[in-house]
DNA sequence: ATTACTTAGTGTAATCAACACACCTTATAT
DNA sequence: ATATAAGGTGTGTTGATTACACTAAGTAAT
Protein backbone atom coordinates (compact mmCIF):
# COMPACT_ATOMS: atom_id res chain seq x y z
CA UNK A 1 0.00 0.00 0.00
CA UNK A 2 1.36 3.30 -0.77
CA UNK A 3 2.16 6.02 1.32
CA UNK A 4 -0.51 9.17 1.05
CA UNK A 5 -4.06 7.48 1.71
CA UNK A 6 -5.57 8.09 5.03
CA UNK A 7 -5.45 5.68 7.57
CA UNK A 8 -8.92 4.48 7.53
CA UNK A 9 -9.03 1.15 6.56
CA UNK A 10 -11.12 -1.48 7.05
CA UNK A 11 -10.89 -5.55 6.76
CA UNK A 12 -12.90 -6.49 4.22
CA UNK A 13 -14.52 -9.60 3.57
CA UNK A 14 -16.02 -12.15 0.89
CA UNK A 15 -19.22 -14.23 1.89
CA UNK A 16 -21.40 -16.23 -1.08
CA UNK A 17 -24.52 -17.57 -1.30
CA UNK A 18 -24.31 -20.41 -3.77
CA UNK A 19 -28.07 -21.57 -4.98
CA UNK A 20 -28.78 -25.12 -5.94
CA UNK A 21 -31.98 -27.38 -6.58
CA UNK A 22 -31.90 -30.90 -5.53
CA UNK A 23 -34.49 -33.24 -4.98
CA UNK A 24 -36.98 -30.99 -4.87
CA UNK A 25 -35.80 -28.58 -3.03
CA UNK A 26 -33.83 -25.14 -3.10
CA UNK A 27 -30.38 -26.01 -1.08
CA UNK A 28 -27.63 -23.28 -0.49
CA UNK A 29 -23.89 -24.04 0.10
CA UNK A 30 -22.47 -24.42 3.67
CA UNK A 31 -19.16 -24.29 5.42
CA UNK A 32 -18.21 -25.54 8.82
CA UNK A 33 -15.88 -23.14 10.36
CA UNK A 34 -12.38 -24.66 11.54
CA UNK A 35 -11.61 -21.35 12.52
CA UNK A 36 -12.71 -18.66 15.55
CA UNK A 37 -14.72 -16.33 16.41
CA UNK A 38 -17.69 -18.94 15.50
CA UNK A 39 -15.28 -21.92 15.17
CA UNK A 40 -17.39 -25.21 14.44
CA UNK A 41 -20.42 -22.77 13.59
CA UNK A 42 -21.97 -23.12 10.09
CA UNK A 43 -21.87 -20.09 7.73
CA UNK A 44 -21.55 -19.16 4.37
CA UNK A 45 -18.33 -19.61 2.35
CA UNK A 46 -16.00 -16.13 2.75
CA UNK A 47 -13.40 -14.97 4.20
CA UNK A 48 -10.63 -11.94 3.87
CA UNK A 49 -10.28 -10.08 0.45
CA UNK A 50 -6.23 -9.71 -0.25
CA UNK A 51 -5.16 -5.64 -1.04
CA UNK A 52 -3.36 -6.91 -4.40
CA UNK A 53 -6.51 -8.83 -6.01
CA UNK A 54 -10.11 -7.12 -7.51
CA UNK A 55 -13.34 -8.36 -5.63
CA UNK A 56 -14.64 -10.39 -8.02
CA UNK A 57 -11.66 -12.37 -7.86
CA UNK A 58 -11.23 -12.64 -4.23
CA UNK A 59 -14.72 -13.91 -4.59
CA UNK A 60 -13.95 -16.88 -6.99
CA UNK A 61 -10.94 -17.43 -4.90
CA UNK A 62 -12.55 -17.83 -1.99
CA UNK A 63 -15.22 -19.95 -2.71
CA UNK A 64 -12.48 -22.26 -4.36
CA UNK A 65 -10.80 -22.34 -1.18
CA UNK A 66 -14.18 -23.34 0.99
CA UNK A 67 -15.42 -25.20 -1.23
CA UNK A 68 -13.55 -26.74 -4.28
CA UNK A 69 -15.86 -24.99 -6.65
CA UNK A 70 -14.42 -23.11 -9.49
CA UNK A 71 -15.54 -21.28 -12.31
CA UNK A 72 -18.55 -19.77 -11.04
CA UNK A 73 -20.24 -16.61 -12.12
CA UNK A 74 -21.55 -14.71 -9.12
CA UNK A 75 -22.82 -11.25 -8.89
CA UNK A 76 -22.60 -8.98 -6.00
CA UNK A 77 -25.75 -8.69 -3.74
CA UNK A 78 -25.10 -6.07 -1.02
CA UNK A 79 -22.37 -5.01 1.43
CA UNK A 80 -22.60 -5.50 5.20
CA UNK A 81 -20.61 -3.00 7.26
CA UNK A 82 -22.60 -2.42 10.57
CA UNK A 83 -20.32 -1.46 12.67
CA UNK A 84 -20.75 -4.42 15.34
CA UNK A 85 -21.39 -7.30 12.59
CA UNK A 86 -17.62 -9.30 13.56
CA UNK A 87 -16.40 -9.37 17.08
CA UNK A 88 -13.20 -9.10 16.97
CA UNK A 89 -13.56 -5.22 14.96
CA UNK A 90 -14.76 -3.62 11.88
CA UNK A 91 -15.08 -6.06 9.11
CA UNK A 92 -17.17 -4.97 6.16
CA UNK A 93 -18.20 -7.50 3.60
CA UNK A 94 -19.39 -7.59 0.22
CA UNK A 95 -21.94 -10.41 -0.38
CA UNK A 96 -21.69 -12.34 -3.70
CA UNK A 97 -24.61 -14.63 -4.90
CA UNK A 98 -24.80 -17.79 -7.94
CA UNK A 99 -27.01 -20.28 -8.84
CA UNK A 100 -25.60 -23.31 -10.73
CA UNK A 101 -26.76 -26.60 -11.91
CA UNK A 102 -25.58 -29.68 -9.56
CA UNK A 103 -25.34 -32.45 -12.06
CA UNK A 104 -21.61 -32.51 -13.27
CA UNK A 105 -20.74 -30.55 -10.38
CA UNK A 106 -18.18 -32.28 -8.11
CA UNK A 107 -19.26 -32.89 -4.28
CA UNK A 108 -17.85 -29.42 -2.56
CA UNK A 109 -14.81 -30.06 -0.64
CA UNK A 110 -12.92 -27.29 1.42
CA UNK A 111 -9.11 -26.83 -0.28
CA UNK A 112 -8.09 -25.11 2.73
CA UNK A 113 -8.36 -25.61 6.29
CA UNK A 114 -10.28 -22.92 7.13
CA UNK A 115 -13.54 -24.79 6.80
CA UNK A 116 -13.82 -28.44 7.95
CA UNK A 117 -16.44 -28.92 5.64
CA UNK A 118 -18.66 -27.78 3.02
CA UNK A 119 -21.89 -29.30 2.09
CA UNK A 120 -25.09 -28.00 0.24
CA UNK A 121 -28.36 -27.20 3.01
CA UNK A 122 -32.10 -27.61 2.07
CA UNK A 123 -33.29 -23.49 2.37
CA UNK A 124 -36.35 -24.44 4.26
CA UNK A 125 -34.71 -25.51 8.00
CA UNK A 126 -31.56 -23.55 7.69
CA UNK A 127 -30.25 -23.39 10.98
CA UNK A 128 -28.58 -20.48 12.63
CA UNK A 129 -25.31 -19.59 10.85
CA UNK A 130 -22.68 -17.49 12.07
CA UNK A 131 -22.00 -13.35 11.90
CA UNK A 132 -24.87 -12.10 10.38
CA UNK A 133 -24.83 -14.49 7.40
CA UNK A 134 -29.11 -15.70 8.23
CA UNK A 135 -29.65 -11.92 7.17
CA UNK A 136 -27.25 -11.95 4.44
CA UNK A 137 -28.86 -15.07 3.25
CA UNK A 138 -31.89 -13.56 3.44
CA UNK A 139 -31.21 -10.94 1.29
CA UNK A 140 -30.37 -13.20 -1.04
CA UNK A 141 -33.73 -15.26 -1.12
CA UNK A 142 -35.49 -12.31 -1.49
CA UNK A 143 -33.16 -10.86 -5.01
CA UNK A 144 -33.83 -14.26 -6.80
CA UNK A 145 -37.83 -14.75 -6.01
CA UNK A 146 -37.70 -10.95 -8.26
CA UNK A 147 -34.91 -11.93 -10.39
CA UNK A 148 -36.65 -14.92 -11.46
CA UNK A 149 -39.77 -12.80 -13.32
CA UNK A 150 -37.65 -10.73 -15.63
CA UNK A 151 -34.19 -13.35 -15.96
CA UNK A 152 -33.38 -16.63 -16.91
CA UNK A 153 -32.07 -17.47 -13.41
CA UNK A 154 -34.26 -20.54 -13.51
CA UNK A 155 -32.52 -21.97 -15.92
CA UNK A 156 -29.25 -22.24 -14.32
CA UNK A 157 -30.29 -24.28 -11.58
CA UNK A 158 -31.80 -27.04 -13.72
CA UNK A 159 -29.43 -29.55 -15.43
CA UNK A 160 -29.08 -28.83 -19.18
CA UNK A 161 -31.90 -30.86 -20.16
CA UNK A 162 -34.99 -30.42 -18.18
CA UNK A 163 -39.32 -31.18 -18.54
CA UNK A 164 -41.53 -28.79 -17.95
CA UNK A 165 -42.21 -30.22 -14.77
CA UNK A 166 -39.09 -29.91 -13.41
CA UNK A 167 -39.07 -26.34 -14.07
CA UNK A 168 -42.69 -25.56 -12.36
CA UNK A 169 -41.56 -27.32 -9.14
CA UNK A 170 -38.36 -25.23 -9.15
CA UNK A 171 -40.73 -22.00 -9.64
CA UNK A 172 -42.84 -23.20 -6.85
CA UNK A 173 -40.05 -23.55 -4.78
CA UNK A 174 -38.38 -20.05 -5.39
CA UNK A 175 -41.70 -18.53 -5.22
CA UNK A 176 -43.78 -20.82 -2.29
CA UNK A 177 -46.64 -20.72 -3.76
CA UNK A 178 -48.44 -23.48 -6.03
CA UNK A 179 -48.38 -23.10 -10.01
CA UNK A 180 -51.44 -23.98 -12.74
CA UNK A 181 -49.98 -27.04 -14.71
CA UNK A 182 -51.84 -25.55 -17.63
CA UNK A 183 -51.00 -21.83 -17.51
CA UNK A 184 -47.78 -22.48 -16.76
CA UNK A 185 -46.93 -24.46 -19.46
CA UNK A 186 -48.99 -22.10 -21.99
CA UNK A 187 -46.68 -19.22 -20.48
CA UNK A 188 -43.54 -20.99 -20.65
CA UNK A 189 -43.87 -22.48 -24.23
CA UNK A 190 -45.15 -18.92 -25.63
CA UNK A 191 -42.16 -17.35 -24.74
CA UNK A 192 -40.56 -19.69 -27.59
CA UNK A 193 -36.89 -19.98 -25.36
CA UNK A 194 -37.47 -23.37 -24.79
CA UNK A 195 -36.03 -25.55 -27.04
CA UNK A 196 -37.89 -29.31 -27.38
CA UNK A 197 -35.75 -32.50 -27.67
CA UNK A 198 -36.58 -35.61 -29.29
CA UNK A 199 -36.01 -36.82 -25.83
CA UNK A 200 -37.79 -38.04 -22.74
CA UNK A 201 -36.26 -38.94 -19.50
CA UNK A 202 -34.70 -41.87 -18.53
CA UNK A 203 -35.43 -43.96 -15.59
CA UNK A 204 -38.26 -43.12 -14.19
CA UNK A 205 -41.34 -45.12 -13.25
CA UNK A 206 -44.35 -44.19 -14.82
CA UNK A 207 -44.83 -41.98 -18.02
CA UNK A 208 -41.41 -40.56 -19.07
CA UNK A 209 -41.49 -36.83 -19.54
CA UNK A 210 -40.83 -34.73 -23.27
CA UNK A 211 -36.85 -32.96 -21.99
CA UNK A 212 -36.61 -29.22 -22.99
CA UNK A 213 -33.44 -26.99 -23.04
CA UNK A 214 -33.44 -23.14 -22.62
CA UNK A 215 -32.05 -21.10 -25.79
CA UNK A 216 -30.50 -18.56 -24.76
CA UNK A 217 -30.48 -16.66 -28.00
CA UNK A 218 -34.24 -16.13 -28.40
CA UNK A 219 -34.14 -15.57 -24.55
CA UNK A 220 -31.74 -12.50 -25.38
CA UNK A 221 -33.98 -11.09 -28.69
CA UNK A 222 -37.03 -11.29 -26.31
CA UNK A 223 -35.94 -9.18 -23.77
CA UNK A 224 -34.09 -6.22 -25.15
CA UNK A 225 -37.36 -5.08 -25.78
CA UNK A 226 -38.25 -3.11 -23.18
CA UNK A 227 -41.19 -2.64 -21.04
CA UNK A 228 -43.32 0.58 -22.29
CA UNK A 229 -46.25 2.74 -22.29
CA UNK A 230 -47.65 2.76 -26.13
CA UNK A 231 -44.96 5.51 -26.92
CA UNK B 1 -9.21 -1.90 15.51
CA UNK B 2 -8.59 -5.43 17.70
CA UNK B 3 -5.51 -7.40 17.83
CA UNK B 4 -6.19 -10.68 16.44
CA UNK B 5 -7.79 -9.52 12.85
CA UNK B 6 -5.37 -10.82 9.95
CA UNK B 7 -3.81 -8.36 8.48
CA UNK B 8 -5.83 -7.66 4.62
CA UNK B 9 -7.08 -3.92 5.15
CA UNK B 10 -8.09 -1.95 2.29
CA UNK B 11 -9.23 1.99 2.33
CA UNK B 12 -12.68 2.19 2.43
CA UNK B 13 -14.92 5.11 0.40
CA UNK B 14 -17.96 5.89 -0.45
CA UNK B 15 -19.44 7.89 -3.95
CA UNK B 16 -23.03 9.44 -3.83
CA UNK B 17 -25.08 9.23 -7.04
CA UNK B 18 -27.75 11.86 -6.26
CA UNK B 19 -30.32 12.11 -8.94
CA UNK B 20 -32.68 15.00 -9.01
CA UNK B 21 -35.29 16.59 -11.95
CA UNK B 22 -35.10 20.34 -13.05
CA UNK B 23 -36.43 22.08 -15.94
CA UNK B 24 -37.70 19.31 -17.67
CA UNK B 25 -33.46 17.73 -17.43
CA UNK B 26 -32.49 14.66 -15.03
CA UNK B 27 -29.42 15.98 -13.33
CA UNK B 28 -26.55 14.54 -10.73
CA UNK B 29 -24.79 16.24 -8.08
CA UNK B 30 -21.22 16.38 -8.54
CA UNK B 31 -18.72 18.42 -6.11
CA UNK B 32 -15.22 19.98 -7.73
CA UNK B 33 -12.24 18.06 -5.98
CA UNK B 34 -10.01 20.24 -3.35
CA UNK B 35 -7.82 17.47 -3.16
CA UNK B 36 -5.16 15.11 -4.82
CA UNK B 37 -5.33 12.99 -6.64
CA UNK B 38 -7.71 14.88 -9.60
CA UNK B 39 -7.42 18.03 -7.86
CA UNK B 40 -10.08 20.40 -9.29
CA UNK B 41 -12.08 17.64 -11.50
CA UNK B 42 -15.45 17.44 -10.99
CA UNK B 43 -16.58 13.96 -9.20
CA UNK B 44 -19.48 12.40 -7.18
CA UNK B 45 -19.64 13.16 -3.87
CA UNK B 46 -17.55 10.68 -1.90
CA UNK B 47 -14.80 10.36 0.95
CA UNK B 48 -13.64 8.13 3.49
CA UNK B 49 -15.40 5.52 5.49
CA UNK B 50 -14.26 5.49 9.14
CA UNK B 51 -13.43 2.81 11.01
CA UNK B 52 -16.20 3.58 13.50
CA UNK B 53 -19.13 4.44 11.54
CA UNK B 54 -21.28 1.69 9.82
CA UNK B 55 -21.44 2.36 5.80
CA UNK B 56 -25.30 3.94 5.73
CA UNK B 57 -24.05 6.42 8.41
CA UNK B 58 -20.88 7.00 6.76
CA UNK B 59 -22.41 7.79 3.08
CA UNK B 60 -24.84 10.15 4.94
CA UNK B 61 -22.10 12.07 6.34
CA UNK B 62 -19.80 12.04 3.45
CA UNK B 63 -22.93 13.47 1.45
CA UNK B 64 -23.30 16.16 4.32
CA UNK B 65 -19.91 17.50 4.62
CA UNK B 66 -19.39 17.75 0.50
CA UNK B 67 -22.54 19.03 -0.42
CA UNK B 68 -24.56 20.34 2.69
CA UNK B 69 -27.62 18.21 1.84
CA UNK B 70 -29.24 16.29 5.06
CA UNK B 71 -31.44 13.06 5.98
CA UNK B 72 -31.34 12.02 2.51
CA UNK B 73 -32.27 7.98 2.10
CA UNK B 74 -29.60 6.28 0.24
CA UNK B 75 -29.46 2.89 -1.05
CA UNK B 76 -26.62 0.64 -2.02
CA UNK B 77 -25.94 0.67 -5.94
CA UNK B 78 -22.97 -1.99 -6.08
CA UNK B 79 -19.18 -1.80 -5.25
CA UNK B 80 -16.15 -1.06 -7.32
CA UNK B 81 -13.15 -2.54 -5.90
CA UNK B 82 -11.01 -3.22 -9.05
CA UNK B 83 -7.21 -3.13 -7.99
CA UNK B 84 -6.32 0.22 -10.42
CA UNK B 85 -9.45 2.23 -9.79
CA UNK B 86 -7.33 4.55 -7.49
CA UNK B 87 -3.95 5.82 -8.50
CA UNK B 88 -2.60 5.58 -4.86
CA UNK B 89 -3.18 2.05 -3.89
CA UNK B 90 -5.77 0.35 -3.35
CA UNK B 91 -9.11 1.80 -2.99
CA UNK B 92 -12.52 -0.17 -2.48
CA UNK B 93 -15.99 2.02 -2.88
CA UNK B 94 -19.22 1.31 -2.30
CA UNK B 95 -21.75 3.28 -4.34
CA UNK B 96 -24.60 4.75 -3.20
CA UNK B 97 -28.12 6.35 -5.05
CA UNK B 98 -30.87 8.28 -3.88
CA UNK B 99 -33.33 10.42 -5.84
CA UNK B 100 -34.62 13.27 -4.43
CA UNK B 101 -37.10 16.60 -4.68
CA UNK B 102 -35.17 19.90 -5.68
CA UNK B 103 -38.33 22.06 -4.51
CA UNK B 104 -37.41 23.09 -0.82
CA UNK B 105 -34.16 21.80 -1.04
CA UNK B 106 -31.11 24.53 -0.68
CA UNK B 107 -28.59 25.28 -2.70
CA UNK B 108 -25.84 22.43 -2.41
CA UNK B 109 -23.14 23.97 -0.99
CA UNK B 110 -19.79 21.99 0.83
CA UNK B 111 -19.01 22.14 4.45
CA UNK B 112 -15.99 20.23 4.30
CA UNK B 113 -13.28 22.13 2.12
CA UNK B 114 -12.52 18.78 0.73
CA UNK B 115 -14.64 19.91 -1.87
CA UNK B 116 -14.55 23.74 -3.52
CA UNK B 117 -18.38 23.43 -5.10
CA UNK B 118 -21.05 21.10 -5.14
CA UNK B 119 -23.50 22.08 -7.94
CA UNK B 120 -26.37 20.24 -9.89
CA UNK B 121 -25.30 19.04 -13.21
CA UNK B 122 -27.43 17.57 -16.18
CA UNK B 123 -27.15 13.76 -17.40
CA UNK B 124 -27.12 14.36 -20.40
CA UNK B 125 -23.88 16.35 -21.09
CA UNK B 126 -21.62 15.08 -18.30
CA UNK B 127 -17.90 15.78 -18.20
CA UNK B 128 -15.40 13.12 -17.90
CA UNK B 129 -15.43 12.58 -14.12
CA UNK B 130 -12.29 11.58 -11.67
CA UNK B 131 -11.63 7.95 -11.32
CA UNK B 132 -14.35 5.56 -12.64
CA UNK B 133 -17.08 7.54 -11.48
CA UNK B 134 -18.39 7.94 -15.06
CA UNK B 135 -18.90 4.32 -15.02
CA UNK B 136 -20.38 4.84 -11.39
CA UNK B 137 -22.78 6.98 -12.67
CA UNK B 138 -23.55 4.95 -16.15
CA UNK B 139 -24.65 2.25 -13.60
CA UNK B 140 -26.85 4.10 -11.15
CA UNK B 141 -28.19 5.68 -14.53
CA UNK B 142 -29.24 1.83 -15.97
CA UNK B 143 -30.47 1.16 -12.11
CA UNK B 144 -33.28 4.20 -12.10
CA UNK B 145 -34.58 2.85 -15.79
CA UNK B 146 -34.86 -0.38 -14.60
CA UNK B 147 -36.69 0.48 -11.39
CA UNK B 148 -38.53 3.13 -12.38
CA UNK B 149 -41.22 -0.08 -13.52
CA UNK B 150 -41.80 -1.41 -10.51
CA UNK B 151 -41.38 1.37 -8.20
CA UNK B 152 -42.67 4.39 -7.25
CA UNK B 153 -38.88 6.22 -7.78
CA UNK B 154 -40.18 8.76 -10.14
CA UNK B 155 -42.40 10.67 -7.48
CA UNK B 156 -39.36 10.82 -5.53
CA UNK B 157 -38.37 13.60 -8.02
CA UNK B 158 -41.17 15.72 -8.22
CA UNK B 159 -42.46 18.61 -6.30
CA UNK B 160 -44.74 16.68 -3.51
CA UNK B 161 -47.81 18.43 -5.94
CA UNK B 162 -47.29 18.09 -9.79
CA UNK B 163 -49.31 17.56 -12.72
CA UNK B 164 -49.73 14.70 -15.08
CA UNK B 165 -47.98 16.15 -17.74
CA UNK B 166 -44.72 16.90 -15.52
CA UNK B 167 -44.55 13.25 -14.60
CA UNK B 168 -45.01 12.22 -18.05
CA UNK B 169 -41.75 14.06 -19.01
CA UNK B 170 -40.07 13.15 -16.32
CA UNK B 171 -40.58 9.45 -17.50
CA UNK B 172 -39.57 10.46 -20.98
CA UNK B 173 -36.28 11.96 -19.83
CA UNK B 174 -35.55 8.76 -17.65
CA UNK B 175 -36.47 6.56 -20.15
CA UNK B 176 -35.31 8.61 -22.99
CA UNK B 177 -38.33 8.06 -24.90
CA UNK B 178 -41.57 9.63 -26.52
CA UNK B 179 -44.44 8.06 -24.47
CA UNK B 180 -48.37 8.57 -25.48
CA UNK B 181 -50.33 11.60 -23.58
CA UNK B 182 -54.31 9.53 -23.26
CA UNK B 183 -52.18 5.91 -22.60
CA UNK B 184 -50.17 7.27 -19.99
CA UNK B 185 -52.56 9.28 -18.34
CA UNK B 186 -55.21 5.93 -18.28
CA UNK B 187 -52.30 3.92 -16.94
CA UNK B 188 -51.05 6.02 -13.93
CA UNK B 189 -54.53 6.96 -13.43
CA UNK B 190 -55.71 2.90 -13.58
CA UNK B 191 -53.08 2.24 -11.03
CA UNK B 192 -54.63 4.33 -8.51
CA UNK B 193 -51.84 5.94 -6.76
CA UNK B 194 -52.14 9.11 -7.74
CA UNK B 195 -54.33 11.42 -5.48
CA UNK B 196 -56.30 14.22 -7.43
CA UNK B 197 -55.88 17.84 -5.31
CA UNK B 198 -58.61 20.87 -5.96
CA UNK B 199 -55.40 22.37 -6.66
CA UNK B 200 -54.26 23.75 -9.57
CA UNK B 201 -50.58 24.90 -11.34
CA UNK B 202 -49.75 28.34 -10.17
CA UNK B 203 -47.96 31.11 -12.21
CA UNK B 204 -48.29 29.39 -15.87
CA UNK B 205 -49.04 31.04 -18.86
CA UNK B 206 -52.06 29.16 -20.34
CA UNK B 207 -54.20 26.77 -19.21
CA UNK B 208 -53.56 25.46 -15.91
CA UNK B 209 -52.75 21.69 -15.02
CA UNK B 210 -54.47 19.86 -12.15
CA UNK B 211 -52.20 18.83 -9.27
CA UNK B 212 -51.89 15.35 -8.36
CA UNK B 213 -49.97 13.87 -5.30
CA UNK B 214 -48.44 10.20 -4.87
CA UNK B 215 -50.70 8.17 -2.50
CA UNK B 216 -48.06 6.23 -0.93
CA UNK B 217 -50.71 3.63 1.29
CA UNK B 218 -52.33 2.80 -2.22
CA UNK B 219 -49.19 2.17 -3.89
CA UNK B 220 -47.79 -0.15 -0.83
CA UNK B 221 -51.32 -2.34 -1.02
CA UNK B 222 -51.07 -2.68 -4.83
CA UNK B 223 -47.29 -3.93 -4.58
CA UNK B 224 -47.75 -6.59 -2.38
CA UNK B 225 -49.41 -8.37 -4.77
CA UNK B 226 -47.03 -10.38 -6.79
CA UNK B 227 -46.53 -11.09 -10.58
CA UNK B 228 -48.06 -14.96 -11.08
CA UNK B 229 -48.25 -17.39 -13.40
CA UNK B 230 -52.56 -18.53 -12.86
CA UNK B 231 -51.77 -19.86 -9.76
C1' DA C 1 -52.46 -59.75 -20.68
C1' DT C 2 -54.90 -57.29 -17.49
C1' DT C 3 -55.11 -54.04 -14.10
C1' DA C 4 -53.67 -50.47 -11.05
C1' DC C 5 -51.02 -46.63 -10.55
C1' DT C 6 -48.75 -42.33 -11.47
C1' DT C 7 -47.37 -38.59 -14.04
C1' DA C 8 -47.71 -36.22 -18.77
C1' DG C 9 -50.21 -33.54 -21.47
C1' DT C 10 -54.07 -30.78 -23.33
C1' DG C 11 -58.37 -26.32 -24.57
C1' DT C 12 -61.71 -22.80 -23.95
C1' DA C 13 -64.23 -18.97 -22.46
C1' DA C 14 -64.06 -14.60 -19.66
C1' DT C 15 -61.67 -10.76 -18.08
C1' DC C 16 -58.26 -7.33 -18.18
C1' DA C 17 -54.21 -4.62 -19.76
C1' DA C 18 -51.71 -2.63 -23.70
C1' DC C 19 -51.75 -0.30 -27.83
C1' DA C 20 -52.71 2.98 -31.76
C1' DC C 21 -54.70 6.99 -32.90
C1' DA C 22 -56.83 12.90 -33.32
C1' DC C 23 -59.60 16.35 -31.76
C1' DC C 24 -61.89 19.67 -28.67
C1' DT C 25 -61.30 22.61 -24.30
C1' DT C 26 -59.55 26.02 -21.41
C1' DA C 27 -56.69 29.66 -19.64
C1' DT C 28 -53.79 33.44 -20.78
C1' DA C 29 -51.65 37.35 -23.57
C1' DT C 30 -52.23 40.83 -26.82
C1' DA D 1 -61.99 38.93 -30.09
C1' DT D 2 -58.49 36.35 -31.42
C1' DA D 3 -54.28 33.74 -31.35
C1' DT D 4 -51.54 30.65 -28.73
C1' DA D 5 -50.13 26.82 -26.07
C1' DA D 6 -50.94 23.39 -23.16
C1' DG D 7 -54.66 20.48 -20.89
C1' DG D 8 -57.62 16.91 -21.34
C1' DT D 9 -60.45 13.14 -23.31
C1' DG D 10 -62.54 7.68 -25.88
C1' DT D 11 -62.76 3.61 -28.65
C1' DG D 12 -61.81 -0.46 -30.98
C1' DT D 13 -58.17 -4.13 -31.42
C1' DT D 14 -55.09 -7.26 -29.85
C1' DG D 15 -52.82 -10.11 -26.79
C1' DA D 16 -52.13 -11.88 -21.98
C1' DT D 17 -53.93 -13.75 -17.74
C1' DT D 18 -56.96 -16.35 -15.34
C1' DA D 19 -59.98 -20.31 -13.80
C1' DC D 20 -60.93 -24.82 -14.44
C1' DA D 21 -60.92 -31.07 -15.23
C1' DC D 22 -60.21 -34.71 -18.00
C1' DT D 23 -57.70 -38.15 -21.13
C1' DA D 24 -53.21 -40.34 -22.60
C1' DA D 25 -49.13 -42.88 -21.88
C1' DG D 26 -45.85 -45.49 -19.63
C1' DT D 27 -44.44 -48.74 -15.72
C1' DA D 28 -45.12 -52.33 -12.18
C1' DA D 29 -47.29 -55.95 -10.17
C1' DT D 30 -50.22 -59.85 -10.59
Amino acid sequence: METNLPKFESVFTIDCVIFAFDAGKLKILLIERNEEPFKDWLALPGNFVNTDEGIDQAAERILYELTGLKGIYMEQLHIFGDVGRHPQGRVITVAYYAMIRLSGQKEPKPVSSFAKKAFWHATDMLPKLAFDHTKIFEKSLQKIKNKIFYSPIAFELLPEKFSLTQLQQLYEVILNKKLDKRNFRKKMLNYGILKELDEKQQGVSYRAAKLYKFDRRKYNKLFQKELSFGG
